[in-house]
DNA sequence: TGCCAGGCCGGGT
DNA sequence: ACCCGGCATGGC
């Protein structure tokens, strides 16, 4: 497919989501913290159970890197239970808390003051901190201009034929990058919204989506 | 009731 | 360079 016609075809994707759903209002946290903390959460998990979590943390006041730093094990795992793996998410909160106390004392601006490219690779460099956590964190924390990229929109767009079975992550992003304007409120919208028809209609099992604000004949309908 | 949810890592081939 | 199992709760 012609690049101008990959780009027109995104644009028109994110004009329909956005005609059929409205504005998102992503990310759904009140604070940076929150939402670093609600993207570790959220991997591979269902946000109503990250909710949960959340409440419990911030009824623990532990929503800030200096008491969760101080925290033991234990604790932080139970507070995070309603979202599962908490075992697992205890270890990769309390390295990324390492490194933000560590690196910066808690202090977000001196983080996020960073550029993009190098964050990133920073956030990389976090153990359990993989692609869609780090770019979550730098675009919707940080206000960052980078594109996330997570499960619906690999499925949305390999339904649709922008991509083919094998695209990877990084494939995916440039693919929205290379073709959009580099604009963070249009980056925060369009992911949003892709998650929004991932929820919506573009589901696993379903077989035809024929509400789908995208055209009613994905390309691939087994997964 | 089984399937799914806004991944990521580590070990094996 | 892939491929796969493990991790866990809660909603439908």
């Amino acid at each position: 497919m012609p690049r101008s016609t990959t780009a027109r075809t995104l644009r028109e994707f994110h004009d329909a989501l956005l005609a059929a759903y409205g504005p998102r209002h992503w990310w759904p946290g009140e604070t940076r913290t929150e939402i670093m903390v609600g993207a570790v959460l959220t991997q591979n998990t269902n946000w109503t159970n990250v909710e949960r979590a959340i409440a419990n943390l911030k009824s623990a006041d532990a929503l800030d890197w200096h008491r969760l730093n101080d925290m033991g094990h234990d604790e932080l795992a139970a507070l995070i239970r309603p979202a599962g793996y908490f075992n697992v998410k205890a270890r990769r909160l309390k390295k990324l808390v390492e490194w933000v106390v560590g690196e910066f004392d808690g202090d977000l601006d001196a983080m996020f003051a960073r550029s993009t490219a190098t964050l990133r690779e920073e956030l990389l460099n976090v153990n359990g901190i993989g692609r869609e956590t780090a770019d979550s964190i730098l675009l919707y924390a940080g206000g960052h201009v980078t594109f996330v990229v997570d499960a619906y929109t690999a499925r949305v767009l390999r339904r649709h034929g922008l991509i083919d079975e094998d695209a990877d992550y990084e494939l995916i992003k440039e693919l929205f990058e290379g073709n959009l304007p580099e604009d963070e409120k249009l980056y925060n919208e369009y992911h949003a919204l892709l998650v929004e028809v991932g929820k919506q209609c573009c589901r696993p099992r379903n077989a035809r989506c024929e509400e789908c604000p995208l055209g009613a004949f994905p390309h691939d309908t087994s997964r």
